[in-house]
DNA sequence: TTAATAAATTAGGCATGACTAAAACGCGCA
DNA sequence: TGCGCGTTTTAGTCATGCCTAATTTATTAA
């Protein structure tokens, strides 16, 4: 077996693993291969690679878990694509349900300086466009923002639209279509026990007052900041 | 055969192909080896992959030639490898001479989004840091600056550093080590029939003018513009 | 305690893109 | 015309990473 050894599939695996990890779920096969789009089959070839590698604690028939090394380089990909997707936001003018694929490649380039002065570049984002906290070069990895779900407020509630749980750029496609982006400060009408739908004003592109109806689906994955 | 398929490795190739042939020379399986650090028998095996892509002409024995699709393919290579370059020196402060392995991974990137707006969001520059031209957006080629080489200069030229032949890394590592940088303004003092060497006068980073004596070796691989 | 079921692993293949060694080709020169 | 040598191609392997189908294991329900 040739140690030492990078690849983008590999790197993917990591960051699928360390995803789980942080929602707290068990690494097993199954979630890997639906987070992937591989079967199962091919997860545990992969583990058995990275468990020769060092990168996870692997046993059979029991899941995975990222060791010291496995979790330093999949926090250095989660600061890569991260740090692309804000700078594609940022700086080139991508809307922020359009930079998830292309960071996705991304997050491959190997040149830990060109990340570091990308870095540097842009101010030393904390956030990613998505509400994403983005770890130093350390590695070292801060809280989300303490948001909260959008169902959780109550009727007179202000709030800033700040993030988004997961990454479904249908979802972001929608709320884009909807005017819905990152900063927008809401005010909550009313909220409908019937269906979970809540009812908002806010300001929109041309500074008229605007009302809307969300949809609990909707408002189950925004994240926001209450004023 | 799996058609469509794109791959870092087929994209190489083709860049190398477009390369030897700008150089007006012959697109052999040994000069691609030589240049892609691999070996004839693997590009006998590439250029078949390649033929059957209908990106490149081959008759065996007798060498290979882009085809239309196969040049559009390879001058969007060399674009986004230029484009990565100069953004890397322009707006990250990296060096000439340390960009050129990390674009050779970014050129790999598939997004025309992303190389288009990165190429508006530095205003359409025209030349890369080592002096070689950008192709646009549309694939149009325009001339290397009419750059003369230094060592076809005489006594009390003046000119301005604006590219290098090649792109040899330890070459423009001792360009930086001797102070030598794009934009350079320098005055020929002397001419030495010797050894092929030049005697040369500038001003340095603390606007002390400086004296120095280049040799053969380095005017013949430096490009300048006559003021 | 055992049987059924769901999850995971093994076995066997395939595609890509490298490699080495051996055979075939093509071109210049006698 | 034909020989010789350097170039090129072919043949056969290997590593990676994916797949499907068959088998094994863990867990849960009877
Ligand atoms: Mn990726
Ligand atoms: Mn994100
Ligand atoms: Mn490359
Ligand atoms: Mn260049």
């Amino acid at each position: 077996m040739k140690l030492s050894e990078k690849s983008r599939s590999r790197q993917d695996y990591l960051k699928a693993i360390l995803s789980l990890e942080l929602n707290g779920a068990k690494v097993s096969t199954t979630s890997i291969s639906e987070k992937l789009k591989t079967k199962p089959a091919s997860v545990t070839g992969m583990f058995k690679v990275l468990s020769d590698l060092g990168l996870i604690e692997y046993i059979p028939y029991r899941g995975a878990e990222l060791t010291k090394p496995g979790r330093t380089e999949a926090i250095s990909l989660m600061r890569k694509h991260r740090l692309w997707e804000t700078f594609m936001v940022e700086n080139l003018g991508f809307k922020w349900d359009e930079v998830h694929e292309i960071a996705e490649q991304l997050e491959h380039i190997e040149s830990k300086e060109l990340i570091d002065k990308l870095d540097a570049y842009m101010g030393y984002p904390s956030f990613d466009p998505h509400g994403d906290p983005i770890p130093d070069a350390d590695g070292n990895l801060c809280d989300r923002r303490k948001l909260v779900q959008v169902n959780m407020l109550k009727q007179g509630d202000t709030a800033s639209v700040q993030g988004v749980l997961g990454s479904s750029d249908t979802f972001l496609r929608h709320l884009g279509d909807l005017g819905i982006r990152l900063g927008l400060v809401f005010t909550v009408m009313r909220v409908f026990e019937f269906d979970g739908s809540i009812q908002v004003e806010f300001e929109d592109e041309d500074w008229n007052m605007k009302e809307m109806t969300w949809s609990k689906k909707l408002v189950e994955q925004l994240l926001a900041e209450l004023k």
